[in-house]
RNA sequence: GCCCCGUUCGUCUAGUGGCCCAGGACACCGCCCUCUCAAGGCGGAGAUCGGCGGUUCGAAUCCGCCACGGGGUACCA
């Protein structure tokens, strides 16, 4: 399969969220699939807009998911620099090029006369484009632009069709009729975004544009560009948006969780790329848990689909678990750092078995293993003796845990419990019932992290005083 | 207003004319396992394939119209 060279290529102006990074994903799998290359451009030509934390938060986003750039900020790269506002030159001379191939003309016209012209074409039922008034008088332009009166540099769309063939959507016709003369150079010698991902995409000899499908309807305006140049094309991916769950394209306005948040949050890089990479692709065999390596394998774009995709927190919940569950003891004892501060990797080592299967998000670490690491609050609600418990029972059970402990229970956990469910037993009482006394004297509450796993994390002598002090509660 | 894209269980999806009175996953419910909670296993409920017409022996799959959702319509990207 030949290698499809593509790229990123967010605008500074925010965070990024699952919506944009869906897109960064599925540009990076289509370039890793095929061996071929991923580069990272950031395109701040709106000065307006710009973000200053925001470029250094991209950049840290796609680290934390893998996505690792092959060209790029930081990173440098053959067509350097990949950051537009530093290009700026470069989009000037190719703008002088499409002018003396009459491919577009200046205009002077004022932005209050542009206004008035598309509220007239809406109320005649008209589509709005720029009527072309500055195309007739270019002369009389010159004048003015000498004279110091801004001007934009327009795009002079072809008559005709434009067709490209779509690699979500298939066959993709538009009338040019319908597009409008698109501002190329902006009166503050800055290009538009129209002019400047042609100028890079070309020159950094994209094969591939993979982008989010609300450009489809500018994509006949970049067309027009590439042939006035002389240009080939790259092939054009219009991936399906991601929409929150009022079915709204996501946006940080509307509450969209930054991928930075889900980090805090405790969920892991490959559940995270596991989710969005199910936001509007599927494998076609079934299989919806890949890892990193079993995703670059399985993607290809041919496979995306072109309806937009809601994004479902509890999926994510899911496949987090799963991922938690996949990941070593060694890989998820470091993961735990940041959730359990202070904690020594030794006591986190012996922490995961305990917690692997019970977390969703990393985060659950801190309650779960808080009445390990401290002294265990007693939860509301959590009486003692528990229903179907009767005092006289939970104080035999305290009493012969402690004497287990004391005479080194702990060493030989499975025989310890084996003892004393049978004493539950001889009383009539089932096991279930009865340790939820012991959940409670040690965990405080009546369910958690298995009890006899976590007297041997605290030890003997804490145990000890738990189960007393519970047995003291019971005489009260 | 004009243009475009889209439409299969609540959600993500499989499905490209007969294997589908539609399969899987998440969530939900039940059972099993079990020291609790989880995890895991098994099972259940859940979709008149947006609607209406047409093509065809036969349509979720092809065509047309309509409806609904989303997007574009900027000297934003």
């Amino acid at each position: 399969m030949t290698p499809i060279r593509t790229r990123f290529a967010p605008s500074p102006t925010g965070f990024l969220h699952l919506g944009n990074v869906r897109t960064a994903l599925f540009a990076w799998l289509a370039a890793r699939s095929t061996g071929g290359s991923f580069v990272l451009r950031v395109e701040d030509t709106d000065q307006g807009r710009y973000v200053a934390e925001s470029e250094a938060a991209i950049l840290e986003t796609l680290r934390w998911l893998g996505l690792e750039w092959d060209e790029g900020p930081e990173v440098g790269g053959p067509h350097a620099p990949y950051i537009q506002s530093l290009r700026v030159d470069l989009y000037r001379s190719h703008a002088e090029r499409l002018v003396e191939a009459g491919a577009a003309y200046w205009c002077t016209c004022t932005p209050e006369r542009l206004a008035a012209m598309r509220e007239e074409q809406q109320r005649n039922h008209r589509p709005p484009r720029y009527d072309r008034r500055c195309l007739g008088r270019q002369d009389e332009v010159a004048a003015e632009r000498a004279a110091g009166v801004p001007a934009v540099l327009r795009l002079r769309m072809p008559e005709g069709t434009t067709e490209w063939d779509d690699a979500v959507h298939g066959p993709l016709r538009y009338d040019n009729g319908e597009v409008d003369d698109q501002v190329l150079l902006k009166s503050d010698g800055f290009p538009t975004y129209h002019l400047a991902v042609v100028v890079d995409d070309h020159l950094m000899e994209m094969t591939h544009v993979i982008r989010s499908d609300e450009w489809i309807p500018s994509t006949p305006k970049h067309l027009a560009v590439y042939r006035a140049l002389g240009w080939e094309p790259p092939r054009f991916c219009h991936v399906p948006q991601v929409l929150d769950e009022q079915r709204q394209k996501l946006s940080k306005r509307r509450g969209a969780r930054t991928v930075l948040e889900y980090a805090e949050a405790g969920y892991v890089p490959d559940a995270v790329v596991n989710a969005m990479a199910l936001l509007g692709w599927s494998s076609g065999t079934g299989q919806e848990v890949f890892g990193r390596d079993e995703l670059v394998a399985a993607f290809t774009l041919e496979r995306v689909q072109p309806s937009p995709a809601v994004f479902d927190p509890q999926r994510l919940d899911s496949l987090n678990g799963l991922h938690i569950r996949r990941m070593s003891t060694e890989a998820l004892m470091e993961a735990l750092e940041f959730h359990l501060p202070g904690v020594s990797r030794e006591a986190r080592t012996r922490l995961v078995p305990l917690l692997r299967e019970r977390m969703v998000t990393l985060r659950d670490a801190t309650g779960l293993a808080a009445p390990l690491l401290g002294p265990a609050a007693r939860e509301e609600g959590a009486a003692l003796p528990p229903r179907r418990v009767s005092a006289a029972v939970a104080a035999r059970l305290l009493d012969d845990a402690a004497r287990e402990v004391e005479a080194g229970g702990l060493d030989d956990l499975e025989a310890m419990r084996h003892r004393l469910t049978e004493g539950l037993e001889a009383q009539g009482v089932r096991a279930r019932d009865g340790f939820r006394v012991l959940y409670i004297a040690i965990l405080g509450r009546p369910a958690g992290l298995p009890v006899f796993d976590a007297m041997a994390f605290i030890g003997a002598e804490e145990s000890l005083r738990r189960l007393r002090a519970a047995r003291a509660e019971l005489e009260s």
